[in-house]
DNA sequence: TTGAAAGCGCTACCAC
DNA sequence: GTGGTAGCGCTTTCAA
């Protein structure tokens, strides 16, 4: 910057002014510095700019899985709309684990990310008072116990009463269900969705057809596996996750049962391949390019809100899911 | 930093010479600077540090779409080796846009990272002089004519090449390729593997059972649908990405054509579906994590040796994929 | 072993 | 309009 200032014969304040449109300077030095700008290849250092602004334009994610598609689209609106207003963002995977969760705030704290997006938090590390001090945070896809403000989130159980109705409609009584991890806002108001949509229809369901999963892959095989074990298998199983539901889709296809004739599938979270299996997948479509833009708007709001020292409380906002119907499902044979 | 200095009683170099472990404090000292930093919640400033030390410990990585699980699984390599490692990684999308790719790079350079992870890349701005004099740079998966240092590539003309000699071996005569962006190696090498497997084989090929695909779903879609509306079809398609495959599947469903018995098919890029499609997907699986280890690995390199002044010429890293003969290829039914 | 002070590249204030 | 300069929070000589 110095050598920019000398070769345009001014001084550094006057390129920092033009650097930053700050129009006090004449047409003509500005030219000049921007000539000269030009000539040296000259790159402005934002990490000194952070540094004196004390601001980075820079924020952070925390997602549980960098490889589990759902968060990648989440990712893909907010890096999207990163790119528009000159943010960069960090990325961070949690593995599901409270410990790295807390050590990715800690890092990105101390790199002075302006914000951050936390996907599935599992750590209460989250909402310390210490933390949320530190920065504005918003929490995407799960929220927290008793939080609602700062949360973008879809209406899960309304989403899992939708699929759940969509399977008695069609006849189902013995409808199970794979939930996801209770411990999490979404695993917990899926299943609660799930219950009411029985409970209004007045089905009574056994024990053995709520199946504790863990979002995982694993999960989805073992418990679909075990349900199409049962003496009285049910005629429709309702997955909570997209990965789970491979797992169960896989299951199903060992075990040489067909969908939808013998069983019908739910999933939940919509998924590239969904259209491409045979039968195409019914399932509850997450808007997650739209979370993540939501998210974002929400994290930048804070930021200024915070500049500006206002309380900067934003309410959930609360988006909705789509039920795709396709060919999953289907009415029961054996009514 | 003051405050903690003036907590503990010391300078500020001490509180330095504390937090990077210099060893020249006394323990003494070290204990009550440690006391003041816990007392008072200190966590340094990196962006500061950063400032004066000139290096960031973060690094970019530039794909061309975020949510595509191929790149999703080397970014979790990459992710993972950078933590334990105390980097952090910011991430962009570039859409298969050069522009974009070339303004990444920009962003990139003003954020001052260390060095930056470029996957099938799309633009010649990456190999300018003038960009990689402004940090250590490494191609991953896909690289550009003529470099053979610094990049992390798998060898897909050999994957290629096995994949399709798999077919051979079962028989097939009649084959066809869905192929990638000609204008990139990953694409054309796949492309010159199969031709070399048909050509030491033999069999001859007429020229519409070459598709130009481009890596995304729709064409998979678009030419899979044409291939089989062909007059005498092929019996086997070797479909050069995920994405093009999911396309390819869904064509083959629509038009209720089985797999394999009707015709074989192998995918290129292992997904977390392959294993949960009837019939199981037959596919190249790149090592991808592992891709995203090497890139990070070597990319350390160069920034250590950028730092050492070294020239810091990596060669090529080239690993190799493996085909998982899986049930969507088999036998030729009218052989 | 410890501290004083310079300076990384930038912006913002104030004087001209 | 423009420039001089202080200082953001840290590390790193160098002197004590």
């Amino acid at each position: 910057m110095r050598d920019v200032a000398r070769l345009a014969g001014v001084s550094t304040a006057t390129v920092s002014a033009v650097l930053n449109g700050k129009g006090t300077v004449s047409p003509e030095l500005t030219l000049r510095v921007e000539k000269a700008m030009q000539a040296l290849d000259y790159h402005p250092d934002q990490i000194a700019r952070s540094l004196r602004v004390g601001r980075s334009n820079v924020i952070g994610m925390i997602v549980p899985d960098v490889s589990n598609l759902f968060y990648a689209e989440i990712l893909r609106g907010v890096e999207e709309s990163c790119q528009k207003i000159g943010y960069s963002v960090i990325l961070s995977g949690s593995s599901d684990d409270s410990g790295n969760e807390r050590r990715h705030l800690e890092t990105l704290y101390a790199r002075r990310v302006d914000g951050v997006l936390l996907a599935s938090s599992v750590s209460e590390a989250a909402y310390d008072r210490l933390t949320l001090r530190r920065f504005p945070l918003v929490f995407v896809d799960s929220v927290p116990a008793g939080v609602t403000s700062g949360a973008v989130v879809v209406d899960n159980a309304e989403a899992a009463f939708v699929a759940t109705n969509h399977l008695i409609g069609l006849g189902h009584r013995r409808i199970a269900i794979i939930t996801g991890r209770l411990d999490r806002s979404v695993g917990l108001d899926r299943m609660n969705g799930y219950r009411r949509a029985l409970r209004e229809a007045g089905i009574w369901i056994p024990d053995d057809f709520v199946m504790h999963g863990d979002f995982h892959v694993e999960s989805g095989y073992k418990y679909g596996a075990e349900l199409m074990r049962l003496p009285t298998p049910p005629t429709a199983i309702f997955c909570c996750n997209n990965r789970m539901t491979l797992g169960l889709l896989r299951a199903l296809s060992e075990q040489r049962i067909n969908c939808p004739n013998d069983v019908s599938v739910v999933g939940f979270d919509d998924a590239d391949w969904a259209t491409s299996f045979t039968p195409r997948l019914t399932c509850v479509a997450q808007p997650t390019y739209e979370i993540g833009k939501r998210a974002i708007g929400m994290l930048l709001k804070k930021i200024d809100a915070a500049d500006a020292d206002g309380a900067g409380q934003e309410p959930n906002v609360i988006l909705h899911a789509e039920l795709q119907v396709r060919e999953s499902t289907g009415h029961p044979r054996d009514k």
